[in-house]
DNA sequence: CGGGACCTTGCGGGATCCCGCAGAAAAGAT
DNA sequence: ATCTTTTCTGCGGGATCCCGCAAGGTCCCG
């Protein structure tokens, strides 16, 4: 068996190294990254079947990796081992993980101990493991106490990236009311709504900013998600008819 | 001399015990706290004067710490650690340093003896340390080229935090039209003013967001910086006379 | 003192946003 | 098949945003 290791702080993939050393006797090879380019490279040329990576790399980060890594080879196990649990970073991940793959999310601040485990189950055992706390983020995230539907989140998302109601009636094929009527929504959702009437406050809001900014405090949104999706958005720019 | 460190990884915390001790050997106690709350509290107690952090911890990052730290005692010197070199970050620092206060900025991904030159540069020479990539945002930054001016840097926070004209006038204490010529001057520097004329575009944005967009993408705001910043302005709406 | 560079402010108007209202279409439920 | 619930859609209007234009104001320089 052999183990690719995607992270590109030093510390933390000798740090990783070692473990999988100690937790993987059976393993006979251990190969580095240090970003997610070099990662699927790796992963294509070694045909390895079983990777650790990070999360927050660049260029490329672990979710755009694992996705063309999945890609080529769905039945590759990867264990996720990132510094947060973000929804934009668990959300992100589990819309890319192909059915019934082998996959894990532990955290950094989890023990040694539990990413030895965590190691074990998944490369050997075949069975998912996700640290609680990021299973909590999962289940508030899908199902829908205060959860957000994969619509809502999409408009979230378009209007983070500065596009117009217009803009983003015309990507999603919807009219442009409809686009409102997401957007009210959302405004609703993030507790960002104005009851209507007080006008003579000047603590006021712009809705649409500032859904924004609490989406981004919530962590509903982070860089990595802001930079997936503007990729997404350019590669979209290009294929219309221009203009 | 005792040394503080602040740092919520435990890895990068006893990396970093481990290179004090080795690069200065006249240090005769070193403590370590996991976040910036806690530094505060050990700073005050332990009276220590060289401090090393990383900036993003949770609760209280690395620049709230610093700035009560700081303005409890000036002549502390403080080595900043950390992975990024936003701008968001560097602009942040260099807001708080007090004047002729020694301190340092170092990457994470620095090489082991430049960090430990760092250390002994800064807490026995007093010579400030500054990694050469933030010494090169710092002049983009201050140096007006292709930098921000204060005031624009302002307005676009407070566009960030989803603040209307009116308000953002309210709050500088300008009239609503220069505000929105500060915006028109941010929108410019950001590359995102639209050359007026082009209406059948469907790729068109929304200016106010698509500015905190590329903002965010270029790391000009971060998590961080948003926090802080949703920080002031609660604080400054309670200060408000009602409504 | 006059001229120039820069910032601020008001005015006006076109574009966009926000959203209540109500009919049409789609998806389920009984 | 019919009813209910949800979603999509157009219309309309008030609030906001974006910005060209032009009239001061401040500061500095010659």
């Amino acid at each position: 068996m052999k183990v690719l290791i995607i992270e590109d702080d030093p510390l933390h993939r000798s740090y990783l190294h070692e473990a999988v050393r100690a937790a993987l006797p059976e393993c006979d090879g251990v190969v580095e990254a240090e970003n997610g380019g070099a990662g699927e490279r790796l992963a294509r040329d070694w045909k390895s079947a079983h990777i650790v990576m990070d999360l927050q790399m660049s260029p490329r980060n672990g979710i755009e990796a694992a996705r063309t890594i999945w890609k080529e080879r769905p039945e590759t196990r990867i264990l996720f081992w990132s510094n947060y649990s973000d929804e934009a970073y668990v959300r992100g991940v589990s819309r890319i993980v192909p059915v019934g793959a082998v996959y894990g999310y532990v955290l950094k601040s989890a023990s040694d101990d539990r990413l030895k485990l965590a190691l074990r189950s998944i490369f050997i055992e075949s069975q998912c493991v996700i640290d609680r706390e990021v299973r909590g983020m999962q289940q508030k995230s899908l199902g829908n106490i205060n959860g957000f539907t994969e619509a809502e989140y999409e408009i979230l998302v378009d209007i983070a990236l500065g596009l117009t109601d217009r803009a983003i009636a015309h990507r999603r094929s919807l009219s442009v009311r409809s686009v409102q009527n997401r957007l009210q929504q959302l405004y609703v959702k993030l507790g960002v709504y104005q009851p209507l009437g007080n006008q003579g406050d000047d603590g006021r809001f712009n809705l649409r900013a500032r859904a924004v900014a609490v989406a981004l405090l919530r962590k509903l949104l982070n860089h990595n998600a802001l930079e997936r999706a503007e990729a997404d958005l350019t590669t979209w720019l290009a294929r219309q008819p221009h203009n």
